[in-house]
DNA sequence: CCGCCAACTTGCTCAAGCGCAAAGAACCCC
DNA sequence: GGGGTTCTTTGCGCTTGAGCAAGTTGGCGG
């Protein structure tokens, strides 16, 4: 039902070695892992798996770019990740319980590997380091997920916009001769959803910025021009706005 | 410099049996971890931990209540969770790496068990399901936290409010007999900062609840009354309320 | 090259809820 | 039990940003 081909190619053990969830296992045991990962790939706009779909295969994406999104019941959605790649996604296969939480969606012709739980945990046995990998990655989600809840909660939508873009541009930018290009295909209103906000206000923030030289927008594109300005925007404090 | 008696009470290992790290092990081998535990007692005010101390204990609540509070760097806070007995927190020290991102303090006289990583790490060798099983709760915090992430960016105040007294309800609800009363001192302000809101908004939803019968209010005290009243404000459709 | 469609912009209106101020209630400690 | 502290209530004004409508731009396929 689905193509899966057993892969060692080099950018996927590059892309491993390079994985937090590997760091510290011998280069030797790395490559035997490798040898046991599944591969697929998919082209814009399909998923590798729905919210909700039982959680059963860790991926590791190799290329392309993801948007991981969460759907509430009346159908308003959140952004929740950008995946690229030598980035783990449904890592929470790994508790071996339970369903998706989000959506993973490919935003670009997207190459993954992935494991089921099973075969990464017999390895787990010899190196436990890979279950201390593990926990630090998913210790890092929580906190990551309490930051942006915590400024969600407390911060106006500029300034979470501002992080969002200089998290995106750090994550996924590109230099060009403008400035750095956030290298994936982003609506207003996917920066809206992941920002907690509308695309509307997404839109008035952005224009706004691009008139005071800070990014330059397109369709589907934001590139970051003066960072510092962004920076002072997501960080500077309380005081009113001047 | 801290009290810490190898403490092998009844209600420890109770707990211990209850709790979900442990789920799964031989009963005999939950009593030799409990017999490697510290304990620390505290009266209402402190803290076991401040957000950004390194985190190098894993602890288990036996009696009292606590509040995981996250702060900005304005000063604003949010209220991360509310710990009641049986319950790990600062789990995230198992990663073995970085620094509690939320404080805890005891909202009353609490007793608390605590264990350093190397002590518990030493259990997992034997025991790969120790490993599993903190994944599982921490996969469980990261859903946990995407989930309300998402309400807080796409639900209204009142809605969130009602989820925030529910789930308070359903987990230190004690009975009376005048209807649920949520068992910890929670002020305006605590239940604002659990719901991304201000004690003002609080105080007046509380008080318009208690005009239509669904709660009862007072000094730091909320008893449910009509449960399913909450209920419907937290889970009614998105239709305008009438 | 034309037409279509999705993405985007922008003006306007309006409601949610924030923030302040002032007053009132509950509790605690000496 | 007096006094002070903390918590709470409530009225009011005002800002943020949501929501809608109308129009514009840009890209793509035929």
């Amino acid at each position: 039902m689905h193509m899966a081909s057993p892969l060692i190619s080099p950018a996927l053990t590059e892309q491993m070695l390079a994985t937090p969830l590997f760091a510290g296992l011998p280069p030797d045991e790395v490559l035997r892992i490798a040898a046991a990962a599944h591969s697929k790939r998919l082209t814009a706009g399909e998923y590798y798996f729905l919210q909700g779909d039982p959680a059963e295969r860790i991926y590791l994406l190799v290329e392309g770019r993801l948007k991981l999104t969460r759907a509430a019941a009346d159908g308003q959605q959140a952004l929740m990740r950008v995946v690229t790649p030598g980035t783990l996604f449904g890592a929470l296969a790994l508790a071996q319980a339970g369903d998706y939480p989000v959506s993973a969606q490919a935003a670009d012709g997207s190459l993954a590997a992935y494991w089921l739980p099973l075969e990464l945990m017999g390895f787990v046995q010899q190196f436990p380091a890979l279950a201390i990998n593990a926990m630090k990655i998913m210790a890092d989600h929580v906190q990551e997920f309490q930051e942006r809840y915590l400024q969600l909660a407390t911060e106006r939508v500029e300034r979470r916009l501002a992080r969002a873009i200089l998290r995106l541009a750090a994550q996924t930018g590109r230099k060009t001769d403008e400035g750095v290009l956030i290298d994936l295909p982003l609506t207003r209103q996917d920066l809206a959803e992941m920002t907690g906000t509308t695309l509307f206000s997404v839109s008035r923030i952005l224009n706004q910025w691009e008139s005071q030289g800070l990014v330059k927008v397109g369709r589907e594109k934001v590139v970051v021009v003066f960072p510092h300005g962004l920076v002072r925007i997501a960080e500077d404090l309380p005081g009113k706005k001047e």
